[in-house]
DNA sequence: TCTGGGGTCCTAGGACCC
DNA sequence: TCTGGGGTCCTAGGACCC
């Protein structure tokens, strides 16, 4: 199988109608206006360069570069790009197309040459959207994936059974797909630094230090086995949210309440949207230092939006009013439509 | 320097049940 | 006194990804 992934997609496409921006350090976050809490959504190579990257707050970033040109989150015009290349991948002989995000996607294939089927792709991918990929070939979704990272970019990569421990035995575990800082860190701990140490180590210690689920699957993640199939059932999201930090913190309980309804309102259009019932409920809320806290509730299955409304100012009452608030979120969980497949995650397909 | 916004899945611990 | 064992559901929170 393959794995195809934009090479800086979100500053490519800003490139692409801002024809003057190439070759520049471009970064695009928030509003554009590095003076306002925000990050960096994707720097162009040109602004990672000088140490910049995506999460970075956007303040920091345009202190590091000085000369950046800084652009507001187009979101809609990213999708609109994303489908076409999608809609490429999927016009190709045999393809099966597993997405996994606006700019990379798994693509199951039974070519006998996957090298040439790649580099068609590419081929394909540029004509049609002016846009450059980096293809990745594995005979699972954790090969194909971390393969791709070899060939950024403009490239192709493929790892194997045979050269996942000649090229990954010696990187550090958090270089997998999977692994983040803090996993890292407690696998250091059991004296566990390379994926070569991972993919030896004894599953009864994984199981100890991470429960059945994660153990198991940090082991086989460090020998780049998992999933071999691409699997393109259309996703069905299992819940919506949306998230605000506030430009100024909140300090009154009519500030806040006013905020979580307009969160909730907007969470509700796209519940709506879907015609499935809301069952369970959430709000998060990072007060000024930092701290995050996070309630949820079960609810009655109920469409009913005055409702949820009402379920939602119940979690309200949880909200500590005497501290200044930085940030809100609100999620509602959907019902699971009947013939959703149980169990099946397309986005995080390997797991 | 002071941390987005949209997602997913896993785990621990308590309540409750048989 | 010295507290079964297994199961489910719920809440809170952790971690990861793009």
């Amino acid at each position: 199988m393959l794995h195809v992934d934009l090479d800086q997609f979100i500053a490519a496409v800003e490139v692409l109608r801002h024809p003057e921006l190439a070759g520049k350090p471009v970064i695009v976050g928030g509003r554009g206006d590095p003076s306002e809490r925000a990050v960096v959504s994707t720097a162009s190579y040109e602004a990672r360069a000088f140490g910049v990257g995506s999460g970075m707050p956007l303040r920091i970033a345009a202190r590091k570069v000085p000369d950046a040109v800084i652009l507001p989150v187009d979101a809609d015009t990213y999708l609109t790009a994303s489908h076409e290349v999608m809609e490429t991948l999927r016009e190709q002989p045999g393809a099966t197309v597993q997405v996994l995000g606006w700019d990379e996607a798994f693509v199951g294939i039974s070519a006998d040459a996957p090298e040439e089927y790649a580099r068609q792709i590419q081929r394909a991918v540029l004509e049609r959207t002016q846009l450059h990929c980096s293809v990745g070939i594995g005979d699972t979704l954790v090969r194909a994936k971390v393969a791709t990272g070899f060939g950024k970019p403009r490239g192709v990569f493929r790892l194997t059974a045979e050269n996942w421990l000649p090229v990954m035995g010696e990187r550090p575990t958090i270089d997998l797909w999977g692994v983040g800082p803090k996993i890292s860190r407690r696998l250091l701990g059991l004296g566990i630094r390379t994926v070569s140490e991972l993919a030896s180590a004894d599953s009864d210690v994984l199981v100890t230090e991470f429960g059945p689920k994660m153990g198991p699957w940090f082991g086989l993640l460090g020998r780049g086995e998992g999933e071999r199939i691409v699997d393109d059932t259309p996703w069905v999201a299992r819940g919506h949210s949306r998230e605000t930090t506030y430009q100024r913190d909140l300090e009154t309980a009519g500030e806040v309440s006013a905020a979580v309804r307009e969160l909730v309102d907007r969470v509700l259009d796209d519940v709506d949207a879907e015609g499935r019932p809301v069952v369970g409920l959430t709000l998060k809320v990072r007060y000024a230092p930092f701290a995050t806290k996070i309630f949820t509730k079960k609810i009655p299955e109920t469409t009913d939006r005055a409702m949820v409304m009402a379920r939602a100012m119940d979690l309200l009452s949880r909200i500590e009013q005497d501290r200044p608030i930085r940030l809100l979120g609100f999620r509602a969980e959907m019902a699971m439509p009947a013939d959703a497949r149980e169990g099946h995650t397309p986005t995080r397909s390997g797991w």
